[in-house]
DNA sequence: ACCTGAACACCGTTCAAGT
DNA sequence: ACCTGAACACCGTTCAAGT
């Protein structure tokens, strides 16, 4: 007798992300997100494969939605688009931590971010980056910017700023000089 | 009947390190080390508070190691110092890539790396920082500095560069540059 | 003083049985 | 076709009992 689902996969997703972000990954279990949803814990492993699987959807998810927060940051001018980006980027992050923690997170293979939303994610900025740096640098000018900015998201996050100072002034700073090595 | 102990922390630390870097995280269990060091799991508690207190005596180590290697690469000229310790970092962090990951890792609080041993690590970085960007930008400067070599490493060990082109020289392209942008 | 086996709670995962 | 309870392997952790 066939019977009518109780959940779905956007629903496991969603409510898994909302976990994660609302109690850190340790709260991230298949029961915890099973009781959300409405069934047992086996039942997920009809829409997904295991625990790792969840993770990377959820990574994806997470990827997809900074993805278009970033296309909405783009400017005709690529230092007001790299400045604008970086913020994007940060206010993401101060948004979502702990999905922007797994965005570039050395997890197994089974857990990695698609290959094609993180290709999309990049093209914008090394675009803007070799406008400003000029098209022969695109490249390495776009890794500078995503590292730094990626760097210092990780590191405020993990509140590892831990000498005092202001932390927005210190990421004003950082795009400042950034934007001013990248010129020719 | 008074026993003489059959290991100690430092054995258990290390032995614990060894594992992590060979494995991984997941292969970091109480029974792994405890067999490496020759005892049975329960006898870690007389020595460790647990694997959370393992983890971050682990990323301790680490950062120690680190830190001298930091202090190695110190220069008088603060430019040639910010380009050696950055790549020293880079060097640490390819030898010792799972010990690295821990370093900022937003870990719970009792994994957190020792206060003391991250103050001394950040110090020499801004110094060489102040010197090259001006004293009253010392600590934007080492933090855009920090930023960006843990963030590079972060992606590179992630295996996050995936648009293709050298590794290598887009990181002297990003020394070059945070050079360049920290100039007055 | 240190070590151990046994036990407990809690995971992820599999699977036969139910509807 | 989907869901479930029961079971399994494997964790971390506690503790009473041994030497």
């Amino acid at each position: 007798v066939p019977t009518p689902p109780k959940t779905s996969v956007a629903a496991i997703v969603a409510a898994g992300r909302r976990i994660l972000e609302a109690e850190g990954p340790e709260a991230l279990t298949l029961q915890a997100v099973a009781s959300a949803v409405g069934v047992r814990a086996p039942s997920l492993y009809k829409r997904i494969n295991g625990r790792g699987d969840l993770v990377r959807r959820i990574a994806n998810d997470a990827a997809a939605e900074l993805g278009s927060v970033l296309a909405a940051a783009n400017r005709d001018d690529p230092a007001e688009a790299l400045r604008a980006m970086a913020h994007a980027v940060r206010r993401f992050a101060l948004a979502n931590p702990r999905a922007y923690a797994l965005l570039f997170a050395p997890l197994p293979e089974d857990a990695r971010v698609d290959e094609q939303l993180n290709a999309d994610l990049a093209a914008t900025i090394v675009r803007a980056a070799g406008g400003l740096a000029g098209s022969e640098h695109a490249l390495d000018a776009g890794r500078m910017v995503v590292a730094w900015v990626h760097g210092f998201m990780t590191m405020e996050l993990a509140g590892a700023f831990r000498l005092g100072g202001d932390i927005d002034r210190a990421f004003e700073f950082g795009v400042d000089r950034i934007v001013r090595g990248l010129e020719p």
